[in-house]
DNA sequence: CGGCGATAGATGTAGATACACATATCGGAT
DNA sequence: ATCCGATATGTGTATCTACATCTATCGCCG
């Protein structure tokens, strides 16, 4: 039989503080992306595209910690929009995704409206948070 | 002209460090509440009913840090699930969310999984890291 | 060469998220 | 009494997320 719910323990959800902390800061980026008609998400993605190069959807998945089947479906709008093209990979089963010129200069516009963003926030729960948060980011959770 | 990209300076994106956590650790707590078919979002909601008792819409997605529009849809899901009831509330604009006798059996059946999956995360990023996250979940970001 | 586990990716389904907009009601000013 | 801004909520649309499952290909072992 489960114990009956402690306030105090409840409270410290942490599945509801990062839930909540991503909202909040996506949308704070998104807020300030929208005149570029680029999501944080997608802005993301082509960035890391930008600085590591093409690469296997796998390979993106992995290192954006993000599923792969979820990534399949972020890379269609992306393709779309032409921002990226998706190529035959080294052998029949892989996908190369690579950034297209129209992509990198997306980025490229959108770049002051990031650093608002990311300035605004870095203000907002202190740069010692901050870099608690991107620590935290990179670990697996079991 | 937007400046060229600093792989230092966008590697440090807070709005991919926040999503990233926050998917991770969703997925785990979600993997350990699955055998209880109930979401990590799902049984949020259902334990902020219980701690803080009936409210109006706005008010609980005020308290989640969670858009209205977006709690109503996931109010919906609970309802039908008969995990909640939602009233008339005081004047007839606003309606008056509660937990019912299901949902609040089922968030207690559920509560060993869920303090499985805090242990998880909290020995996965530190406790500091989690008080961290608690900490910044609070703040606006403007 | 043929089979078989491993690898890479796509699709079906379902839920979470949020902005723009629409609806209904309330309460005070005239 | 009526009008009008404020308040509370729902709906249309689009994107993000992920598990279960499917298809295709690869590489190895006999």
């Amino acid at each position: 039989m489960a114990a009956r719910l402690d306030p105090a323990e409840c409270a410290e959800c942490l599945c509801l503080a990062s839930r909540r902390a991503a909202r909040a800061i996506t949308r704070s980026f998104d807020r300030r992306l929208r005149p570029h008609g680029v999501r944080a998400t997608q802005l993301t993605i082509l960035i890391a595209l930008i600085l590591y190069g093409p690469g296997s959807i796998g390979a993106l998945a992995e290192g954006l910690g993000i599923e792969r089947t979820t990534l399949t479906r972020n890379l269609a709008l992306l393709e779309a929009a032409r921002w990226i093209r998706i190529r035959p990979g080294e052998d029949a089963r892989s996908r190369l995704v690579e950034i297209t010129k129209r992509g990198r200069a997306k980025a490229e516009a959108a770049l002051p409206a990031w650093r608002s963003a990311q300035a605004a926030t870095v203000a907002a729960i202190s740069l010692a948070a901050a870099e608690a948060l991107r620590a935290l980011a990179q670990r697996p959770i079991p």
